[in-house]
RNA sequence: GGUGAGGUAGCUCAGACGGUUAGAGCGAGGGAUUCAUAACCCCUAGGUCGGGAGUUCGAUUCUCCCCCUCACCA
């Protein structure tokens, strides 16, 4: 095995947001990191972990003022969980710091003050909702109201989950601020954009080569092809954040700052350890670097990151690799299905260990989702890791101990398959260096079924029996431990834990990839200690349990506003008989209704309601009708009122119905 | 709606630049064995490779259309 040459490495995570404690759906990233920049130092490369808390925003501004705290002791709280759920995960960082530090404030008015000398800022008067009650301007997201496409109720400012059309909080129908429960209002501020079309040459070529995955790349053709905007990087006071120098009362965005941790959080490393922070950034560095990052960042990572920092004088990314999204059995994490669970919660019921290995053999290199199957995670993780892998060791340690005084052999018994499997190692390390780690996975579970196979043909147990032949049991599990120490190496990026239980059982130091590749002969070795257990399925029942139940506090649907008995008469609900329903051409959601009102006649109204009533079902029942709800001029045809359902969609919808003896045109009050 | 990624054995997934009998792991059934955490070893899956059409001597692998799923849309 040749010694690659030495390479410089800084690789991060995403930032963890400093809101809430980091789950399930986090982990797969910082595992994936953790991976591979474990995989990196085995092979003797310098690969620095570098990451930090993303500690700034509207969210945590109000999250703070919601629990009668400061935003400063807030992520300090935060801050504090992070560090040690990650810990705990053996998430191997080199530094964790916050995008609130000193050091990341002087990094961004440094990048800001080289963007506005290179001319890349510009001013612009723009309007936005603005909530007169609290006082402040209101993300799109802190918006809600009804979609003004489908009619869906309760939708946030920028788009609509029921029927996927997008707009602005301006266009929502009813629209309510989440902060105060008033209705905002429209209002002008001066904000401060980075001229992202500056850089257009330089990302089409930064982003045409093979740094990028290609879903990835067919995605930025799409943003080239739509033409690169300008980025918004100002919000006004209030704000928890970094104050724009030479402005007042405006703020630096949090998605500007956040980044910029990455290279802040590495000043402090290395002003803390003496290393050279310019050697990672400056322009014509040799360092490689890389950024892990979910694919709903993919937009701030490989556009606005390497154009600010391209526009600041540092050099970009290497390359960037994006990940899918975590489901748990099926389904997308969810508070209310009680499938959203915390790492902490995992950890109190189940190894880490078994989660990263879970992840390995579930992770490709593409952008794909990958689910969290409980009863597959539970198979997989007691029949590769304790039935097979640790299987090995366990089989071979009863004859060392006890025919050989914990002694191995001075040669193997197969020379040749020790050299197939110190072969492998490159084929390992190539799908690890890919970040194919369910190919590498595979690749070490074909490996591990060869050696039990190798043990099962030479039946040491037989020879045993014949004390002429000690020698050769002592060969032959001495060779099955070799093999299962070079397992243990393939392994150890992804379960450190483990191979740390294997070494000290094989009475070895710290063992890095090219140690597989020489055997271990002639040596004592300690007592076998299981290396690791079965996977109890009622610890996942109550891992369910428990994350169903710690959710339900945060369950509380937020409270709309109060209105009047004058405003709620305003509304004039009817009884409606529904004579007709069909399906509409071209409409997942709708169905085209039509209501006898009555005295108010006939009406047609389009209801998102598709995916939970066939048409058949409907025809001939009654419901309610808001009679006095605006026309809507829809795609499909003119909507007149909308009728009154519950529930949070898909095939949980509930019409509304009034008792026997209600006629059509009946008003509801 | 637009774009992208997918739809292969009960489950989770490989794979196929078009070509003899389409693979693995898990589960299930049978057998063998007893060193090992009832682990390990051997045998067994007859699956229209989402549906339809086309190109071809030949397609599951290429092209087109359709259906379904998932994700993203600053």
């Amino acid at each position: 095995m040749t010694a690659p040459a030495k390479r410089t490495l800084l690789v991060t995570s995403a930032l963890p947001y400093a809101n809430g404690a980091p789950h399930l759906g986090h982990l797969v990233e910082y595992v994936q990191t953790d991976i591979w920049v474990r995989f990196q130092r085995m092979r003797g490369h310098d690969c620095l972990f570098i990451w930090a808390s993303d500690a700034h925003g509207t969210p945590i501004m109000l999250k703070a003022r919601q629990e009668g705290i400061t935003p400063e002791q807030l992520i300090e709280r935060v801050g504090g969980e992070q560090r040690r759920d990650f810990g705990e995960f053996d998430i191997s960082y080199d530094n964790f710091h916050t995008t609130h530090s000193d050091e990341n404030r002087e990094v961004t008015y440094e990048i800001y003050r080289r963007l506005v000398a290179g001319g890349h800022i510009r001013r612009e008067t723009i309007v936005q909702a603005y909530d007169e009650q609290a006082k402040m301007f209101l993300p799109d997201r802190y918006v809600r109201g009804t979609c003004p496409r489908c009619g869906a109720l309760d939708q946030y400012g920028d788009s609509c989950e029921v029927c996927g059309a997008t707009y602005t909080p301006a266009d929502l129908l009813h629209a309510v601020s989440v902060v105060s429960g008033t209705a905002p209002v429209q209002k002008q501020s001066e904000h401060l954009f980075f001229k992202l079309g500056d850089f257009e040459p330089m990302l089409r070529a930064w982003t045409g080569g093979d740094r990028l995955q290609s879903a990835v790349t067919a995605k930025l053709g799409e943003w080239f092809d739509a033409g690169l905007r300008d980025w918004d990087i100002s919000r006004d006071e209030p704000y928890f954040g970094f104050e724009i120098p030479g402005e007042t009362g405006k703020y630096f965005y949090v998605w500007l700052d956040a980044p910029i941790g990455y290279l802040s959080s590495l000043l402090q490393y290395c002003r803390r350890t003496g290393r050279d922070f310019d050697q990672y950034w400056k322009p014509d560095s040799a360092a490689e670097v890389y950024h892990f990052i979910g694919k709903d960042i993919v937009y701030f990572h490989t556009l606005f990151w390497p154009a600010v920092l391209v526009g600041a004088g540092y050099r970009p990314p290497t390359a960037v690799f994006a990940h899918g999204f975590l489901t748990v059995n099926g389904l997308k994490m969810s508070k209310s299905r009680g499938t959203l669970i915390s790492a902490r919660t995992w950890l109190d019921h189940l190894p880490a260990e078994y989660l990263r290995y879970y992840f390995a053999s579930r992770l490709g290199d593409g952008v794909e989702d990958l689910d969290l199957n409980l009863d597959d995670f539970v198979a997989k993780v007691n029949s590769d890791i304790v039935g097979k892998l640790v299987n090995i060791a366990s089989r071979c340690a009863g004859f060392i101990a006890r025919g050989s005084a914990g002694r191995l052999a001075p040669a193997l018994a197969d020379t040749a398959l020790q050299d197939e499997f110190a072969a492998a190692g490159e084929r390992v390390a190539a799908l690890y260096e890919g970040r194919d780690l369910a190919g590498a996975m595979r690749e070490i579970m074909a490996l591990t079924d060869r050696a039990n196979l190798y043990i099962d043909q030479q039946k040491p147990w037989l020879m045993a029996k014949d004390p002429a032949r000690a020698t050769a049991v002592q060969a032959v599990c001495t060779q099955g431990l070799n093999l299962f120490r070079v397992l243990a190496i393939y392994l150890k990026p992804v379960m450190p834990r483990l191979a740390a239980g294997a070494e000290k059982f094989l009475g070895l130091p710290s063992q890095a990839w090219t140690d597989a590749a020489t055997p271990l002969l002639d040596t004592a070795i300690n007592a076998y200690e299981p290396l690791a257990t079965r996977v109890d399925p009622a610890a996942v029942k109550a891992l369910l349990a428990a994350s169903a139940e710690s959710l339900k506090p945060a369950d509380v649907p937020a409270v709309t506003a109060e209105l009047s008995i004058d405003d709620f008469m305003k509304v004039d609900l009817r009884i409606a008989r529904i004579d007709s329903a069909e399906l509409v051409e071209g409409a997942d959601k709708l169905l085209r209704l039509g209501v006898d009102l009555g005295e108010l006649g006939t009406r047609q109204i389009f209801a998102g309601i598709r995916s939970a009533y066939e048409p058949s079902q409907l025809v001939g029942r009654l419901t309610v009708v808001v009679a006095n709800l605006a026309p809507r001029k829809m795609r499909f045809g003119l909507s007149e009122g909308m009728v009154l359902a519950a529930g949070p969609g898909g095939q949980e919808i509930f019409l509304l119905s009034p008792d026997a003896g209600a006629t059509p045109g009946m008003k509801v009050k």
